[in-house]
DNA sequence: AGCACGCCGACT
DNA sequence: GTCGGCGTGCTC
């Protein structure tokens, strides 16, 4: 008999597919983890082999032979496979996709893998001492050469000789006076920044981790703006790196990958591999298989790094741990941080978790002793923190979204030649777009949301799917011409702020206009040169740069964040007033933050005013525990697509009430519309299913997902957005 | 998903 | 007749 192949094959099914051995005349022993083609209805595909069984529970006249195995090597180790298919069953998606998902593109279609050494020659002492002597004028004038470069040069760089410098390097390295080697692999010259010590918060924290380097701990880092959480990091990391074990640190976005490099490189005696989807698909490919080889010991990387194999696992670290960018958000929805401790635990090495503003689950996780929770409360050297106001605007006559007092203090603040930072988390000229005289409101036709009006481009768009079109000159349902844009967006506070402050010089930073200037930098730059007196922008502010100059912050709209129907949003914005007031002033003169509300007695708002961010998040945690709503939520997305047979709305009801009869605890958001698609006569809808504690939400799904294809009536596509739930 | 099959109404 | 839009089923 012979054996089944268990094969991930790329395909939105489910399960993986089974396969017969290769037709080969000597049998092929299999390797889990390699790569093997394989038929595939009428073309072949990439699978991953995953294991191999007895039997199968296909009719075995359906199943066809595997046409080739790839890769001599597995690419996937046991573990990695352990991995993926525990992403594959918790986030309910494919296994064949999420196997492909975590190779780079070239590796994914079927390419060699095969690592392509940079080569270099390098001077020995004896090639040193025989350049006075040495006869041979090819061999003396590359030995000169060499001599000339500083001992290497990289074998690239020799094409330009105009001889072949092959058989002259062979001959001179059989005399010991050069070395061909691979580049990478010298001797790394010592650190130029020595370390610096560290204060007794930090020492505390890498004294709490250090204990625990040899198996599976999570370890949340709470620290404070400026408090040098990277420097715990670094600590640690050169601990592993002593072991010759490996690194993984995750960050959430390309743009921080190269000042970390920097600073890693600065610090550490290891070359810093870097893996994000910037590089190119060769460079990708190659540092994937480096770091699998074990050959870069120290990768840094951004949410799909989370998956690269590594061969002597130490050590995984993710910085700012909170950031939403760890969540890819389509196809296969999965949360980088939380894959991040499951493979900690599955490697048997420790996590740590690091952020100035914690994910609300993250410390829930920390106070229910899943993970140590150690933290970093004071700034580094004597940095004083921003100080946080409230401005109450209730019964305020608003100029360009400001009260009156604000614009007082940012009068001020320019008088004295200081900048002024504005965020306002909205961008577009108005979020509304309403007829004065019926009612009308421009809504998304696919999605349940509001088109923002963009009046510089003409422009109504939505930002939920990116469906626009032109801004209406009359009201459609009506006719009239008094259409109305409501609110306030960056474009809208931008022009009337030149009004109100006519002698000031403005620059907005957000995605519409860095994406039309095509450069922050230079925005950026005319900051820090002085050259810009009022910055108004959105979230775009919170990462990367740092304004020594702006002394007053000013959050416009803080109820946007604290009275969302988003129950993430007071999260995100307290985490955003944090970011954005931690990018002003300087150590001696810390920002002043002010902060615009008509709910000054918010208790959120004033637990965040009060010590910041920590209490703010106890208060938050403690709010939910009273209202007996799960402590942080596990949502579930499910979509269906649905034709004309019945509505995509009426099917998700009955999958709503399905689910209700599973687990009556259960909160049911929606359905609503959802944004759709390519061909018409299709439609979509969305069901937003919030679970708790008591059962695990995918356990829950694990027994709904298969009764929604019992249901009758159209067929249905369902995707899941898992999120975050009971981890281990 | 992506593709082929097959059903039906609308045309040269 | 047959073209093509769209519902449906299948991929080991």
């Amino acid at each position: 008999m012979k054996p089944i192949w268990k094969i991930a094959v790329p395909a939105p099914v489910a399960t993986c597919f089974d396969y017969l051995p290769p037709d080969s005349p000597i049998p092929i022993s299999p390797r889990p983890g390699c790569r093997v083609r394989v038929p595939f209805g009428r073309t072949t595909r990439i699978g991953i082999l995953l294991r191999t069984d007895s039997d199968s529970a296909v009719d075995p006249r359906r199943l066809r032979p595997v046409l080739e195995v790839l890769d001599t090597e597995p690419l996937f180790g046991a573990d990695d496979l352990r991995l993926l298919e525990w992403a594959s069953r918790y986030y309910h998606h494919p296994i064949g996709e999420v196997a492909a998902g975590a190779l780079p593109t070239p590796l994914r279609q079927g390419r060699a893998a095969r690592i392509k050494y940079e080569r270099q020659l390098r001077l020995t002492p004896s090639g040193r001492e025989a350049l006075a002597t040495l006869k041979a004028p090819r061999q003396a004038a590359l030995l000169r050469l060499l001599q000339r470069q500083g001992g290497v040069v990289k074998t690239d760089a020799l094409g330009g000789l105009g001889w072949n410098w092959r058989p002259v390097a062979k001959a001179l390295a059989e005399k010991g006076f050069l070395r061909l080697e691979n580049t990478g692999n010298e001797p790394t010259a010592t650190p130029s920044d020595p370390p610096p010590s560290l204060n007794p918060d930090q020492r505390r924290a890498v004294e709490s981790i250090a204990p625990h380097l040899e198996r599976f701990a999570a370890f949340l880092l709470e620290g404070v703006t400026g408090s040098g959480k990277t420097e715990v990091y670094l600590d640690l990391i050169e601990r592993i790196l002593a072991q010759k074990r490996q690194v993984l640190v995750l960050l959430p976005e390309i743009a921080l990958t190269p000042q970390l490099k920097q600073r890693f490189e600065r610090r550490l005696p290891v070359p810093v591999g870097i893996y994000h989807s910037g590089l190119s698909d060769g460079e990708r490919t190659q540092a994937w298989l480096k770091f699998r080889r074990g050959e870069i010991p120290l990768l840094l990387g951004t949410r799909s790094a989370v998956f690269v194999p590594m061969a002597r696992p130490g050590l995984i670290v993710v910085d700012e741990e909170h950031d939403p960018s760890f969540k890819q958000q389509e196809g296969f929805r999965f949360s980088a941080r939380d894959v991040a401790v499951i493979r900690a635990r599955i490697l048997g090495i420790p996590v740590i978790l690091g952020s100035a503003t914690p994910s609300l689950e993250s410390l829930h996780n920390a106070r229910s002793g899943r993970y140590h929770h150690l933290r970093l409360p004071r700034r580094a050297g004597n940095a004083r923190p921003p100080r946080l106001h409230l401005q109450d605007i209730r019964r305020q006559k608003l100029c360009a979204g400001l009260a009156p007092a604000t614009c007082k203090r940012i009068e001020a603040t320019l008088a004295r030649g200081e900048q002024v930072l504005l965020f306002l988390n909205r961008r577009g000229f108005a979020p509304t777009l309403m007829c004065h005289d019926c009612g009308w409101v421009a809504d998304c036709r696919r999605c349940d949301t509001r088109l923002v009006v963009h009046r510089r481009d003409g422009r109504l768009r939505c930002h939920h799917c990116g469906h626009e079109r032109a801004i209406p000159d009359t009201c459609p349902a009506c006719g009239s011409g008094s259409l109305l844009p409501l609110g306030q967006g960056t474009e809208r506070v931008e022009a009337e702020l030149s009004e109100r402050f006519p002698g000031a010089r403005l620059a907005r930073i957000d995605r519409d206009v860095v994406r039309r200037k095509g450069n922050l930098e230079t925005v950026v730059e005319q900051i820090h040169a002085g050259e810009i007196d009022i910055l108004l922008g959105t979230q775009m502010l919170a990462k990367g740069h740092h304004f020594p100059d702006v002394t007053l912050v000013v959050v416009l709209d803080a109820d946007a964040g604290f009275y969302s129907v988003d129950f993430r949003a007071p999260e995100r914005m307290a985490q955003l007033i944090v970011q954005v007031a931690g990018r002003a002033g300087r150590a001696d003169k810390p920002g002043r933050v002010i902060i615009q509300t008509r709910h000054p007695d918010h208790p959120l708002l004033a637990a965040l005013l009060g010590s910041g961010y920590p209490d703010f998040a106890a208060q938050a945690l403690e709010e939910r525990r009273q209202a007996h709503l799960p402590p942080f939520s596990h949502q579930a997305l499910i979509r269906a697509e649905a034709h004309r047979l019945q509505s995509p709305l009426a099917f998700l009801e009955q999958v709503a009430s399905l689910a209700k009869r599973l687990d009556p605890q259960l909160q049911i958001l929606g359905p609503v519309p959802a944004p759709m698609p390519k061909r018409a006569g299709r439609h979509r809808a969305q069901l937003l299913i919030q679970g708790d504690r008591r059962e695990p939400l995918h356990r829950l799904l694990d027994r709904l997902l298969p009764r929604i294809g019992e249901l009758p009536g159209a067929r249905v596509r369902w995707s899941l957005d898992v999120d975050p739930l009971d981890l281990y």
